[in-house]
DNA sequence: GTGCAGAAATTGGTTGGACCATTGAACCAC
DNA sequence: GTGGTTCAATGGTCCAACCAATTTCTGCAC
């Protein structure tokens, strides 16, 4: 018996704005790309003032499920659904040790379950293709002597994708905004990620062979090396104090 | 060769109002609860419109960084540094079953890992506060006879706490508004979450003997009745058209 | 002095109107 | 066609009010 008593909303019309647009969207069936009604149309409509207007597609914004183009338009970003679930994370310290072994612990719980997931439910076709992009990595660890972290995401994007299951994917893609932006900035650690190369086909041999906590196993091991790589940069540097 | 023209910025004033406004936040150290300046006179400072700094701040709130309450003022929700990482994420879909088994899955992983974690790094202390939260959501169970959504999440919380990866938590956070959302529409099953009951004690007795594996297992045990649970649920109401 | 109701000040929320900066399409000279 | 120019549309910013919720102060009754 919960007594769960919404508060009521006396003002929340940004929030009646958002409602009212998604249900534009859905009725419209517009789709990534293409363009909102103007600022100054959408005020007029709702009958709103445009600042109302403003600030509730600034939250749509600030969600990245909506962009603006000053002097052009406004234009959906993503899929928009009048149920949508928002989850904004933010992590203290961008660049330091503890936030990205912070992001790597959720890696290494996703990736694992993922990697279990796949092995259970992916088709011979999304094999296949997990195939394809462990090939075309290989092939550029080869020939440019090193861990190519674009390749290496599309890997890992497959399995992700071959999981069936959405949130994956979505949550592990925000997490690798940050370590992209940590690879350019190396710390020391020349070949970062080397060490995990040869765990991108022991995984794809255990999804393939239909052996759940066998991938599961290759990807902990994966992570593991990632992790190595991470503290050996750490002490390098002596990051720690680093702002 | 990267041909990496990123494109150039007039205008990004609200952006810039954020910067000064972390800045401003870490030269006075200012923690979670305390307020922060009115609008109207960090639009004088910064020398911007009120507009600006409202929309600057929408962003925020839109991160959960900081809460309005009109009449009285804006107040920190969170630490905020100069160089955070947002990562906002939205989910599609939201009531129907695939969704909820979706973020199960999710659930499982990272449930699993925290425990371990939790039973690795936990405190004195912060085990205390679990054994705390444990106690009273018994207490709640023996008295109303059943499970208590609040108490029990209160108990999953802080076991996230004590995991001592923030992340853990606002995920899970973001996730259990779904949850939420779905008891309140029980679907049939009347004992929603009896299952899970026993191993909420079993989960803490291995995080208390320092069990990270014990602890791991205990956890996927408890998602595994929540899983049951659903998938009778959906058998029940044949759900699966909803929407 | 104490307690409390009501006034006043404070603060976020909203409005309407104005102007600026950028974009993109129509148009024109060559 | 090519390369400018013009011009309307659109998002970005600003201003000056007023509304609504909250907090603080005031003054009266006791």
């Amino acid at each position: 018996m919960t007594d769960f008593l919404p508060p009521i909303q006396t003002t929340a019309r940004d929030d009646a704005v958002l409602k009212a647009l998604a249900g534009f969207v859905r009725q419209e069936a517009l789709g990534p790309g293409e363009k909102l009604p103007t600022e100054r149309i959408l005020a007029e409509r709702l009958k709103v003032s445009r600042n109302t207007v403003r600030e509730a597609l600034t939250r749509w914004e600030g969600l990245g499920l909506v962009e603006r183009r000053q002097g052009s338009g406004t234009y959906l970003k993503a899929a928009v659904s009048p149920d949508m679930l928002h989850m904004p994370l933010t992590l203290a310290g961008g660049n330091d040790f503890a936030g990205l072994m912070s992001t790597l612990e959720i890696r290494r719980a996703l990736e694992a379950e993922a990697a279990a997931l796949c092995a259970i439910r992916a088709g011979k076709a999304e094999i296949a293709q997990i195939e394809r992009k462990l090939d075309i990595m290989e092939e550029a660890f080869r020939t440019r002597a090193g861990m190519s972290s674009d390749e290496d995401w599309e890997f890992h994007q497959a399995v992700f994708r071959a999981s069936g299951n959405p949130l994956f994917e979505q949550i592990i893609a925000a997490m690798y905004e940050m370590f992209h932006r940590f690879w350019e900035h190396p710390l020391g650690v020349r070949d970062f990620g080397h060490a995990s190369f040869p765990y991108h086909r022991t995984i794809f041999d255990r999804i393939a062979a239909r052996d759940p906590d066998g991938a599961r196993a290759e990807a902990l091991k994966l992570i593991a090396t990632v992790e190595d790589d991470l503290k050996r940069g750490a002490a390098n540097l002596k990051l720690s104090d680093r702002r």
